[in-house]
DNA sequence: GGAACCTTGACGGCGCGTGATTGTGT
DNA sequence: CACACAATCACGCGCCGTCAAGGTTC
């Protein structure tokens, strides 16, 4: 990464050009990839995310398009919205003219980045409690196989097993949030 | 984890009572402290999240409440919608009777794990990005305090190395999405 | 000349709340 | 009286889904 970017500073972008760099798509071959559809391309067009070439009205999307989609829906996975991308592609785009404008975007990075911290020990926790309690889930259901459809005692047991995931969180609500 | 579910499973759950367990909450207390609104606890009870105890009609929120709204946030923050978050709580609940139905949620769960480990790679991408971002746009501040604003070539080489960034998801794009 | 694409435009709807109002209890 | 809560209805925003009406190309 910061490899490629000395190379782009030195102005030595002539590498050997990566495979299908010229590749075009249409915009419905771009949704099925991403699994998105039409109707959200031509959205993020109206939002001004994506802006791909055209070819007699219809829009042809290039290598490069692809890759701000990929971003885009990357950012939204997490939960960013569609304006917090904007944000940042204004300015990888250089749609910032202002020293002041640009030392503001670079305040909302540093926040965004705080929030992937936050996220990526939000992600550890809640990973480890479905993973617990899909073994809970499976205990359960092999258990009740060998016992009476309805036992209360079962129920019971696994309801102060599931407790205890919820437990945990007293601690640490206390702690980190 | 495993060893809280264990004492559970063994009926075992008299340990040291935490500190607080017996703490009380109102509406407005729990709302500054997980900085939402109580409009927004309200509502999360109107969609089934939260069922506090009532005292002369106000609610009172305990330590399972709080941990309950705890783990609802986590999961939100990461873009899982409530409705989502409401399918694991029936689970830990007991709100699900029949085997059929939770083995369908406990399939459901696994997508939602599957999706978990999406958004590590996520966030570990995105979190270079934006660290990379932020060194690019500080070298470009500096420099450009050097330079007369509006230096053409400057904005040039800086849209390249942004480029660069962009050209890295194109590889990534074709093999991990 | 269909069929299968593409276009723009407008209306609708779901998720997730926000606000304004009115009422009740202390 | 002021205050904090309650309940309810309505409204708004983000993010699209879904027609409708029409233009190009195979």
């Amino acid at each position: 990464m910061l490899h490629m970017n000395i190379q782009a500073e030195a102005g030595d972008m002539v590498s050997a050009t990566a495979p299908r760099e010229d590749a075009l798509w249409t915009i419905r071959e771009l949704a099925r990839d991403f699994d998105v559809t039409a109707r959200t391309l031509r959205f993020y067009e109206d939002k001004q995310l994506l802006a791909p070439k055209r070819l007699r009205g219809a829009r042809v999307y290039d290598a490069k398009d692809r890759a701000r989609l990929a971003y885009i829906l990357r950012g939204k996975r997490l939960g960013f919205s569609l304006s917090d991308m904007r944000g940042v592609l204004d300015v990888t785009d250089g749609h910032i003219q202002s020293r002041a404008e640009l030392k503001l975007r670079r305040q909302s990075f540093d926040v965004m980045i705080e929030g992937l911290r936050k996220r990526r020990s939000d992600i550890e926790t809640l990973s480890k409690d479905m993973e617990t309690l899909c073994v809970l889930i499976d205990t359960h259901i092999e258990k009740s196989s060998d016992e009476v459809s309805e036992n209360e005692a079962a129920v019971f047991k696994h309801a102060k097993a599931y407790d205890a995931i919820f437990r945990q969180y007293m601690d640490e609500d206390f702690l980190s949030l």
